[in-house]
This record gives C-alpha cells, sequence and structure tokens, in this order.
DNA sequence: GTTATTGTTAACCAAATCGTTAAATATTCA
DNA sequence: TGAATATTTAACGATTTGGTTAACAATAAC
C-alpha cells in the first residue's frame, strides 16, 4: 500500500511559504527534479544558512522532504500542500472564470445599485 | 471597452495576504457578495483596528476595493489575484494530479536510485 | 590524521506582522 | 447643536521574519 502520511499542514504555513520569491524558485527549481541544498543556493545571492532557513520553513509547510546522503542532503518537493493551495483557491474559480462576461462583478454592482436606490428611497432629500 | 486597469500585485503579497486565517475568512465572505468593515468584522474576536489593518493588507494586495458610502465603507472583492495565484499552482498542478499514478514521485524516486547506483560503482568499497 | 566540503546551529539585528487601547475623523440622527 | 455610529490612525509591545557572520558537526578526500 501506497504511504498515506499526508500533509496535515494548514493553510496559514503553505501560503506563508509561498510569499516569498526565494522559496518559489526553490520549488519551481524541485519541481524539475530533486536537488541538494547547495543547488538550490547557487542561484540565490544570499547566504547558505539564509538558504538552510528558507529550506526549513518549506519543510514545516510540509513542501519539502530532505533525506542526508553522506555530506550531501538531498531535498524532494512534496506537492500535497500545492495542492491543497490550489483546492482552496479552486473554490472561487468560478468568480473568475465565468464565461457570462465578468458575471461576479454584474452581481456586485447589481447589489451595490440596489442598495443606492435603497438609500434614495430612505432618505426625503 | 472594459477597464482592464488589472492587479499588478506580486506573489509575494498575494500569498502573503492568503497566509491569515482572518483574511482567508474575509476573501471567503467577500466572494458572497460585498460587505461593510463591521459586517467583515463581526464574526472574529479581534478589535475593529485589527480588521482595519487586515483590510488594508488584502487592499494592498489588490484583493479588495473600498468604497465609501456615507459613514459606511463598502467592501468589494476583485478576484484577479486570486488568478494570479491560481496561475503560479496551475504550472505544478500535473505534479500532483497526474494520471498515471504518482509519477512525479516516481520520477524523483527514481533520480535517486540512479544516484545511489552512481556512488556505489564511485566508490571502491 | 589532517584538510576540504557540505550543511546546520547560534547569536545577533532590522524590519515586518499582529494584536492591543486611546484618540481622531466623518457621517448620520435626534 | 450635540450624541451616536462607523471606521481609521497613532502609539505601543510581543513575536516572527529574513538576513548576516562565526562557530560547529559530519562526511569525503588526500
Amino acid at each position: 500500500m501506497v504511504n498515506r502520511t499526508k500533509a496535515l499542514v494548514d493553510l496559514d504555513a503553505i501560503f506563508a511559504a509561498l510569499a516569498h520569491p526565494i522559496r518559489r524558485a526553490i520549488v519551481e527549481r524541485l519541481a524539475g527534479g530533486d536537488a541538494t541544498v547547495g543547488e538550490l543556493a547557487e542561484p540565490h545571492k544570499v547566504s547558505l544558512p539564509a538558504i538552510s532557513k528558507h529550506l526549513r520553513v518549506l519543510e514545516d509547510a510540509g513542501l519539502l522532504q530532505v533525506e542526508p546522503e553522506g555530506r550531501v542532503h538531498r531535498c524532494q518537493l512534496d506537492v500535497a500542500p500545492l495542492s491543497t493551495a490550489f483546492g482552496w483557491l479552486t473554490r472561487y474559480r468560478v468568480l473568475w472564470e465565468d464565461r457570462f462576461g465578468r458575471l461576479a462583478e454584474h452581481l456586485g454592482e447589481t447589489r451595490k445599485t440596489e442598495r443606492k436606490e435603497e438609500q434614495k428611497h430612505a432618505r426625503k432629500k
């Protein structure tokens, strides 16, 4: 049976982990295959400890698994949290992908107009 | 022509804005229609200034437009940044939605195995 | 066994985040 | 006009974040 120890990490940590450009770059890099810490650090102009901290943030968000191999630490992406974030956003997908031409904004406008009409009727002036 | 002044806000601000449960709750609430600041604050047990700050974060991320109407401020969701975040995640969607049964992880495992073989051959012991 | 290499941890610092309470602003109501 | 309502701004504090340099640990290589 497949390992089903899944990312029980919450959206707070996931979105926060994705909110830094270096960490997103690391995710992008790992999407193309595993890499060592040094390889992940190489494109960026910050110190190695800084990268180490970013990796820890990704790990705490469940996005990363690190496995020591000799003196090298190999990093593997875990996409489950990405799927979790994607799932949250998907709930609102219809709001920008409606094929009825900006349906959502029309709804908003309609309600606003309705309220303005109410106000017009409410105040005598 | 439709207004195309679009959310030029970067992913940093968008993901950071979504990284707090109160702000996500506000987004969810606004997805159902506009609301005033007071209405948005009501479900939460933090002070009004705290809510005001959250709204500012959402506004800075382009997720929110606020329009004063008398003494209430009406808040409207702008979904463009959600779409932006969704778009970023979509690039990796194949990694968890592949229909070949965990293709991505097999790729990772395969590469790792290959490396282990290389090492086996490299070291004489 | 020393020396390099790879990476983490510790200690520190500046800035940002998230909350508070108190005061200020603006609008409506009586 | 004055009081109530809705919301923001100011000032403060605790915690977190994101970076640094220096020191440490573990493995590999000579």
